[in-house]
Formats: C-alpha cells, sequence, structure tokens
DNA sequence: CGACGTCTAGATAGATCGCTCTACTGATAG
DNA sequence: CTATCAGTAGAGCGATCTATCTAGACGTCG
C-alpha cells in the first residue's frame, strides 16, 4: 500500500515510509524501489539524502523510530496515575494497535534488529544503542517511582523484552493472546516489587 | 563459514545448512546459492527435493527445527530435578550457548518468524504451529508440576517468550544480561506460583 | 543387455537487487 | 541577466536472486 503524498520533506518521506516497511518486512525485506515507491520520491533522491545508501538509510532510521516509539510509550507513562497502571496500558495499548493494523504494527526495530544482528555490525550497533535509551528511560521511570536502582534496572529489561517477545507470538498467531498474559504478568511483578520494598 | 561435508543425504544436508542459516540471516537474508554451498549440494536438488521452491523448504525447515529445538528443551527439563530448576537452566543453557556462538544460535524460527508475518501467509502459519506446540509442550510440563490448566497455559506462553523477547536484546548487545534477568524473572513467577497454589 | 526412475550437477533465464550516472528544475547570489 | 547549487527525476549497470531446464550418473528392474 502507496503512502499517499504524505506531506514533509522528501528526506522526511523517505525515512517514514522506511520505517514503515522496516516494521512489516524488516531489512533485507525492503526494497530501496518499494521505498521511493511508498515516499512518492524519485529514487535518486535516495542517494542524495543518504549518501551512504541502505545502510546509512537504515542506521538513521533505527534511530527515529526507536526514539520516536520510546516518546510515544512514554506518552502512555505520563498520562497513566501510577506506573502499574501505566504498564499495563502499554501493553493493551501494543495489543490494540496490532488490532487495528492487521498485525503489522509492533516494534518498530525488532525485525531489523534479529536480521542484521550477525551480518551487519553497524545496524546490530544501532539497534543496540536504542534498546538501552530504552531502558535507561524506563529505569528513569521506575526508579522515580521509589525502585531501588539494581532493581531497577533488571525490571526494566525484563518488561521491554517481554514486550518484544510477546510481539513475537502475537505476529505470529494474529491473535493477542501474549500481550494480555505479558502485560497481566509484568503489572503483578512491578506491583510484587513496590510493595515488598516500599519507597526509599 | 560453509558446513564441511557433513554425513546424511543431500536432502538432510540441506535441511541442515538452511536451519543454521534461517537462524542467523532470517528467511528473505538466506540464498539459496548460499544454502547449496553449505550444504555441499548441487542447486538442482534443491528444486528436487523440494518442488515447491524455497518456500516449501522454509517450512519443513520451520517444523523441523521447531520439533528439534523443542526436544532440546525438553531434555533440559528432564534433566532437572524440578519444574524451577529446569527453567533456570533453559535460561543459562541458552546464555551459554550464545556466548560459544558469538551470539548467532538463539532460536531457529523467532527471526524467520517476524520477517514473514506480514509477507508469507504459509510461512506465518508454520511458525505459529510451532510456537503452540511448543505452548503445549510446556502446559504439559507445567500441569503435571501440580500447576492448574488455564494458569498453567498462561505460565507456558509468559516463559516462551519471555525467553524470545531475551533473545532479541542478546543478540543485539552481545551480552547476556536479558537471559539472566529473564531466567531469574521466570523461575521466580513459577515458584510463586507453585507455592501459593500448591498441588491440586 | 536395455529401460526406467531417482538423484546429482550445473548452465541459464528472467526478474530484481543496490547503486551510479547524467540530465533537469527551481531558487538564490552576484 | 548568468552562475551556482540543492534537490528532483529516472535510465541503466553489474551483481544476485529464485526458478527452470537439460544432461549425466547410478542403481534396479524386466
Amino acid at each position: 500500500m502507496p503512502t499517499p503524498d504524505q506531506p514533509g520533506t522528501t528526506r522526511e518521506r523517505i525515512l517514514d515510509a522506511t520505517a514503515a516497511l522496516f516494521m512489516r518486512y524488516g531489512y533485507t525485506g525492503t526494497g530501496l524501489k518499494q521505498i521511493v515507491a511508498d515516499a512518492n520520491a524519485p529514487f535518486g533522491s535516495v542517494y542524495h539524502h543518504f549518501p551512504g545508501g541502505k545502510q546509512a538509510l537504515g542506521v538513521e532510521v533505527i534511530h527515529r523510530s526507536g526514539a520516536m516509539y520510546g516518546e510515544l510509550v512514554m506518552s502512555v507513562f505520563d498520562a497513566a496515575p501510577d506506573i502499574v497502571t501505566g504498564v499495563r496500558d502499554c501493553f493493551a495499548g501494543a495489543a490494540e494497535v496490532l488490532r487495528t493494523t492487521d498485525y503489522a504494527d509492533a516494534c518498530p526495530i525488532e525485525t531489523v534488529a534479529l536480521e542484521v544482528a550477525s551480518s551487519n555490525e553497524q545496524l546490530r550497533l544501532a539497534t543496540a544503542d536504542v534498546f538501552e535509551r530504552w531502558i535507561i528511560e524506563a529505569v528513569t521511570r521506575f526508579r522515580a517511582a521509589g525502585i531501588e536502582a539494581d532493581c531497577a534496572r533488571e525490571l526494566a529489561v525484563f518488561v521491554i523484552f517481554l514486550l518484544e517477545g510477546a510481539f513475537v507470538h502475537c505476529r505470529a498467531t494474529r491473535t493477542t493472546e501474549a500481550l494480555e498474559v505479558a502485560g497481566k504478568r509484568a503489572a503483578f511483578v512491578i506491583e510484587s516489587e513496590l510493595r515488598e520494598r516500599p519507597a526509599r
């Protein structure tokens, strides 16, 4: 489905189209021809704006998508009355998005991360960087909610990759079972942690 | 790294080589040329043994790898004195394998599952089938350990996709942090469940 | 022995890949 | 006005992809 004449500069349209395609089809599964078709951009513009070619475009898309998805998740946390509700809302929201996008829109970098982990060091480092930023953001939230530093990092890693794992099952089965289970368990674990070790 | 003249029939060598390549590079990232090179097989043999081409080969590899990985995990459970230790050993074993294979050998079908979820219905169904079989096997184990039916399925989904999520982080960062955190949390959750709702 | 089916072996086709190249457009500066 | 430069536009290159095709090797039957 080609994206109809979006607003924004050619460069931005290329970035947006690439991000959408990476989320669904991954890095090797997305061709430059398809990117420019979806972005309504001429082929030559890709190499004008991204002299490093597909890899350079990939690195920028990974960082950009990672930042945008991080902000999206954080906005859900901001809207929630407490951290446990925030976690629950994140999983529920992710399930809702999956249902309304024909199980296509999950994590914007997960497919790419697995694809490039053993084949492209530059892209692998980009995905690792995004994951680390997400963890740090989550740690900040958890600490602010009164969880001790060491434990906060453990919980951040636990919650984020429980979400990533659930995405795999949901996309493969076209159900949201895994996200529902994961959300319930994640919320319960954080609740327990807060109960057992109350505020500092 | 081309696999040196393995034993087995040409067909089996093709299946083994494809499975290894899918695990590292995914479906679209693996070419038939590379498969026959690694398998020490002539190109034509692929289409002789798999008349359906790359997709038919993919479907069979997914089912085969899924069954083999399931058996591997179950053998770890069999060797453990109890179910909590079994879960802990699975995550620890997965971390050990990752470390000794340069973070390449994780889940044999995870990368493919994400890649094909929105692009190839036949392969998507194959990955969904494998996940469902794994869940059923895990449910059987958990029920045998005295966990109630509904809860057993929840725990199975939770543990399996916590493992899958951890694989993403480990392969991207080339650390085993996520698997260690996940193993610890998974074991704790199952332990709690057994403590709170003792044998039937 | 020859006929037949299975499997090996690889050349080749046709499409698509990432990428490079030149030409063109339009806005701005001198 | 001309000169300049960023960006648009797409034809075309070599490489690689999946898939097909023909030919040969090998064993097993009649």
